[in-house]
DNA sequence: CGTTTTTGACCGGCGC
DNA sequence: GCGCCGGTCAAAAACG
């Protein structure tokens, strides 16, 4: 990015006059000229340094993404498995161990090696951990979208039901949910995304044109984060929401990033402008008559 | 009256 | 083949 560059070049060059103080103005012009010039040269060596960062922050994101789907792909992969020791499993919970989650979050070659096998063609899928009020029952999570309920199932593992909704914003939209309350922590809608929209989150856009500094409600449902304090019966489960966590402070880092990129650019495109140095130059000078009027 | 939700029925995959 | 289970369908009910 091109740094922010302020035009010092202000027409203050006035023809030498006889006048020593005029002299001596001239010559602090040139000193402060010279400042700003060196600390333009510092900003500019300091932008592309936070370019380079910025670069080697997103390659990072992509990496984090794409290990967390990872983990998400293996723990589907593994889940005929699970049924098939879940006697096991659950003699295990018993005693505070959890078998397929702890596989979660670790990984290896051979898991690398197994996503990349399922990955081929399989849709977008990702799991979104919503923290509500224990004592509300409805399995509604507000994300930006339209969603039309079409079936709810008591599952086998957990006692209270699981809602299936399909995107109703835009007809022909692929994007399955579905929601579930925690079986370890019922404060916790468990949402799992399927597909991707193939149409923009509208109410988002309203939200962050609305306010761009307010962005907890609108990211927050998107990727939220359990309030709660986790259990400390369930090391798996403090694991995952340990995860989600430093996900959660990864995206705000990257979203603050972002917007001061924005206003940087907005900044620069505005300063370039020609027409906008004009309109400005005349709202100042606007300003300035005004006041020596009065 | 159109849209959304509810809920029982149905279907397909999987394990035995 | 049978039963279990998760996911989906579709008719009825509810809602605005």
């Amino acid at each position: 990015m091109e740094p922010t560059c302020v035009d010092t070049s202000l027409n203050l060059n006035i023809a030498p006059s006889r006048n020593d103080t005029v002299v001596d103005a001239v010559v602090a012009d040139q000193v402060l000229v010279e400042e700003l010039e060196r600390l333009s040269h510092e900003n500019k060596r300091l932008n592309e340094k936070l370019n380079h960062m910025c670069d080697n922050y997103v390659a990072l994101q992509k990496h984090l993404s794409q290990f967390s789907h990872t983990n998400f792909e293996n723990e589907l992969v593994t889940q005929s498995r699970k049924r098939k020791a879940e006697s096991i499993e659950n003699c295990m919970n018993k005693f505070g161990y959890a078998i397929a989650e702890s596989s979660t979050v670790t990984t290896d070659h051979h898991e690398e090696t197994t996503f990349k096998h399922n990955n081929i063609n399989s849709p977008k899928i990702s799991k979104v951990l919503v923290p509500t009020d224990a004592s509300n029952t409805s399995l509604y999570v507000r994300d930006g979208y339209q969603w039309r309920k079409y079936g709810q199932k008591v599952t086998r593992d957990n006692p209270s039901p699981r809602a299936y909704f399909k995107c109703s914003f835009a007809p022909g939209c692929p994007v399955k949910k579905k929601v579930q309350r925690s079986v370890e922590d019922p404060s916790i809608l468990v949402t799992t995304y399927e597909g991707e929209h193939n149409h923009p989150n509208h109410q988002a856009q309203i939200q962050m044109s609305s306010s761009c500094s307010n962005q907890s409600e609108t990211t927050s449902s998107t990727y939220l984060v359990p309030i709660s304090s986790p259990s400390p019966k369930n090391p798996s489960s403090t694991l995952d929401l340990v995860t989600q966590r430093k996900l959660i402070a990864i995206e705000d880092a990257q979203k603050s990033s972002l917007q001061q990129l924005l206003v940087q650019q907005m900044a620069t495109s505005l300063t370039r402008d020609p027409n906008f140095a004009t309109a400005l130059a005349t709202a100042i000078s606007g300003r300035i008559l005004d006041f020596e009027k009065r």
